[in-house]
RNA sequence: GCGACGGUCGUCCAGUUUGGUCUAGGACAUCAGAUUGCCAAUCUGGUAACCCGGGUUCAAAUCCCGGCCGUCGCACCA
């Protein structure tokens, strides 16, 4: 068993995610719940996101609406570039991308944005048929991955956002206003965003309904050398790949020209200080430059934060420099002047974006966590950071005996309000040291005959399974230093 | 969306070839009790499943059709 497949049935065993509405036969592909541990290590995930790049660069935080208006996407160009022209066969009804098929079999450039009716001219001028099993073709439609919803009775056409980043595009002017905003700016948002994609697979990795944690930056164009906060981060390690991995530091890249500017090397370390924190293993990540074929419509230079996982290097982070593609046409199609004052200039901000997958992460968080212990009896440990995980801490009374449980409540209550934790007194010690620590749980309190005497625990660490003792009253301090620590015990 | 293969307790699997013995079995997990008392111990007992719909048949987990889901390949991945 690979392990994908163990992470799955960690997954489905212990409440971490699992498929949407499968009580029911109609339930489809694409659509995923978070139990239990799933959601509190989601919620985490996120805290941590916060704490390493809102916070720290004092960004600003909207939650926008999932439902928007035809406009939006207009200007967005989702309406028109969001879909593939694809053709379909009418004797074996497989599908093809019409584009990329005139284009092999009659070898020359088709656009991906030219006309149906072009495509449909240029199949019937070189005689195309169906590669598979020569049977003739449709006409060339356009599959639009955005979920279309009806408003009120009048049946208004509106969208599921298919990225969250288009309320922070029409919501900026408002909040760089009423913030009292000031170039280089980070706008930033968690929320679902929604894609109707053909074929959805593989659990989190590829969902129709998914988080993302979006950063816009909005920067002056003119400027993107000129900041102060980049020698904070000057000498962070970035691994890029390109052939093969080049590990350098942002301020090297930056003179090697493998990244464009101070501002897109200063996010680019953030962000990759941000993923040092996951547990997700460094090395095992890279940083990749996308070719003018692979980068999204809407962007002018594109890097990939990838991560190496079990079934092949996945993306978790795209990072685009949207120029003004965005604020210029929202400014065109509303009317409205979008461009705000810099240094008593006035400028239409340009864009730079890092769009996180959260779903993904949170996927590779585990897979990069999980550990079988084969020293001890093939234990399976997940070793999430402290801070990650979906149980701080466990209170394991030793014996089911008088006294024990009593003070097992009194420590239970006085560390929960602060952190999550769970009782547990089912079963021999070993076997609920073995349940918490393949959730993750890093601590487990254990009360025995000593604590009745003086009112000490044993702490058991999940990794090293060493113990040592802490009086009850103290086991709060402990939990406040242990857990959101960056250093590993 | 196409093709191949598959779908049975929470999880993994047996049973389908050859319809009846399946009132659907096992392992792990889980719950209750007993016992032990610091690393998955043992014993007893329990909960718990044939993906959905239709068809064939005296009889369907098993055969047929359709749908849904999954894995892999192709295509797709803004």
């Amino acid at each position: 068993m690979n392990t994908y497949d163990q992470i799955i049935q960690l997954a489905l065993e212990r409440g971490f995610y699992f498929p949407s509405s499968e009580l029911y036969a109609d339930a489809s592909a694409g659509f995923w719940e978070y139990g239990p541990n799933g959601v509190k290590i989601k919620n985490k995930f996120l805290d941590l996101w916060r704490r390493e790049l809102v916070r720290r660069d004092n960004m600003i935080e909207i939650d926008g609406s999932q439902i928007m208006s035809k406009s939006v996407f207009a200007a967005s160009g989702h309406l028109s570039n969001f879909t593939d022209p694809v053709v379909k066969c009418k004797k074996c009804a497989s599908s093809f991308r019409a584009d990329k098929l005139v284009q092999e079999v009659a070898n020359i450039d088709v656009p991906e944005r030219m006309a149906n009716e072009s495509v449909d001219k240029l199949i019937k001028e070189y005689n195309i048929s169906c590669p598979l099993c020569k049977g003739e073709l449709s006409n060339a439609e356009r599959f639009n991955m955005m979920f279309k919803v009806e408003i009120g009775p009048n049946h208004d056409e509106a969208y599921l956002r298919p990225e969250t980043c288009q309320s922070i595009f029409v919501d900026f002017s408002r909040i760089f206003k009423v913030s009292r905003g000031k170039l280089p700016l980070g706008i930033a948002q968690v929320g679902k965003s929604f894609r109707n994609e053909i074929s959805p697979r593989q659990g989190l990795l590829r969902l129709r309904e998914f988080y993302q944690a979006e950063i816009e930056v909005f920067c002056n164009p003119s400027k993107l050398d000129d900041l102060n906060k980049f020698d904070g981060i000057k000498n962070t390690i970035l691994r890029f790949y390109d052939d093969r991995i080049i590990e350098i530091s942002v301020e090297e890249a930056l003179h090697k020209q493998i990244i464009p500017n101070k501002l897109v090397g200063y996010y680019l370390a953030l962000l990759v200080e941000f993923f040092e924190r996951t547990g997700i293993d460094k090395k095992r990540t890279r940083l990749r430059k996308l070719s003018d074929e692979e980068k999204a419509f809407y962007s002018t230079v594109a890097f990939d934060f990838e991560v190496d996982t079990s079934i092949g290097w996945l993306e978790l982070v795209a990072c685009n420099y949207r120029s003004d593609y965005d604020l210029k046409s929202h400014s065109t199609i509303s009317k409205t002047n979008l461009e705000v004052m810099d240094d008593e200039v006035k400028v239409l901000p340009h864009i730079f974006e890092l769009s996180l997958g959260v779903d993904r992460c949170i996927y590779s968080i585990m897979e990069h966590s999980y550990f079988i212990d084969r020293e001890n009896d093939d234990r399976s440990v997940l070793k999430l950071k402290p801070y990650l995980s979906p149980i701080h801490a466990g209170v394991l009374p030793l014996l089911k005996k008088p006294g024990f449980k009593e003070k097992s409540s009194k420590l239970l209550a006085q560390i929960q309000k602060d952190f999550d934790v769970f009782y547990d007194e089912a079963g021999s010690i070993g076997r609920r040291y073995r349940r918490l620590e393949e959730i993750g749980t890093p601590f487990a309190f254990t009360i025995d005959h000593q604590t009745l005497e003086d009112d000490t625990v044993t702490v058991r660490y999940r990794d090293s399974m060493k113990q040592e003792r802490i009086k009850i009253d103290d086991a709060n301090s402990f939990l406040f230093t242990n857990v959101f620590t960056y250093e590993n015990k």
